[in-house]
DNA sequence: ACCGCATGGCGAAATGTTTCGCTAATTCTA
DNA sequence: TAGAATTAGCGAAACATTTCGCCATGCGGT
């Protein structure tokens, strides 16, 4: 019954994902040209690693239909949640309350996302009791 | 004037550290029953390991009083905010606070737990104005 | 002093990640 | 249509991480 596999990106999959996430579906040209501003990567290292990807089912594409498109599975929210998730159960055992309390407390909020946070919290509370 | 530089730890690295945090300082033995215990590791690799990890700074040990006792560098706390802002960066292009409600979406929070945060976000809210 | 066991360490193999050289296919241009 | 340029892909090299085989040292018992 195993579902899509956990699977954790590396640095540079993660780099070329959030090319992806802000790109939108591409193909190999425009992810070059970003991931090649960024750290002068050769057009080679681009495609190979997209096909790297593609095996480990991080980015995917429309065979028939546009076979040079790549697109990325998950969204960046999706990833996001599975990394942190990682990050708190390999560092805090678990304990994912501390790991917020250290991303508050060292980091210099705004009002307006302070008073964001209160409303999750709100939430929260509701839906708990 | 690089300070102790920002090496981030690999997976396994990570495990150890782990292990060092909830130990505290301790001898290869101490540290490679635990790692065997969860992975079947073999004692050479422990020791590899830790050397690799002396070598990187992510653990020390002192030389002459107690060349066999290993220390972790950084504090559970520590490493997690510099993992923490590592991720924020690298998915969400720094802007942590959507991580933090990410965090705090998915996760079952106590009555007491959710009380801490508010606390902290007062206090935040305090030091703005 | 000698043996056997417990501990630690080095170097090299196994595995995983990232890079690129070289080739194939397609499109553009003269 | 031939030749050049642009795009994609494979396989293997370069590099990093993880594992382990084998040796060295030190300690306890005989």
């Amino acid at each position: 019954m195993a579902k899509t596999r956990p699977i954790q990106p590396t640095e540079v999959e993660l780099q070329m994902l959030r090319i992806l996430w802000e790109l939108g579906p591409s193909p190999v040209r425009e992810i070059h040209a970003r991931l090649n501003a960024d750290k002068g990567t050769n057009y080679s290292t681009t495609v190979k690693m997209l096909s790297v990807m593609l095996e480990k089912g991080l980015v995917k594409r429309n065979e028939e239909a546009s076979p040079h498109i790549y697109r990325p599975v998950l969204t960046r929210e999706a990833a996001g949640r599975r990394m942190l998730s990682d990050l708190i159960e390999k560092v805090y055992d678990g304990a994912a309350m501390s790991l917020v309390l250290q991303a508050l407390a060292s980091t210099a909020a705004t009002k307006e996302e302070l008073a964001e946070v209160r409303r999750v919290l709100d939430q929260m509370e509701r839906k708990q009791s």
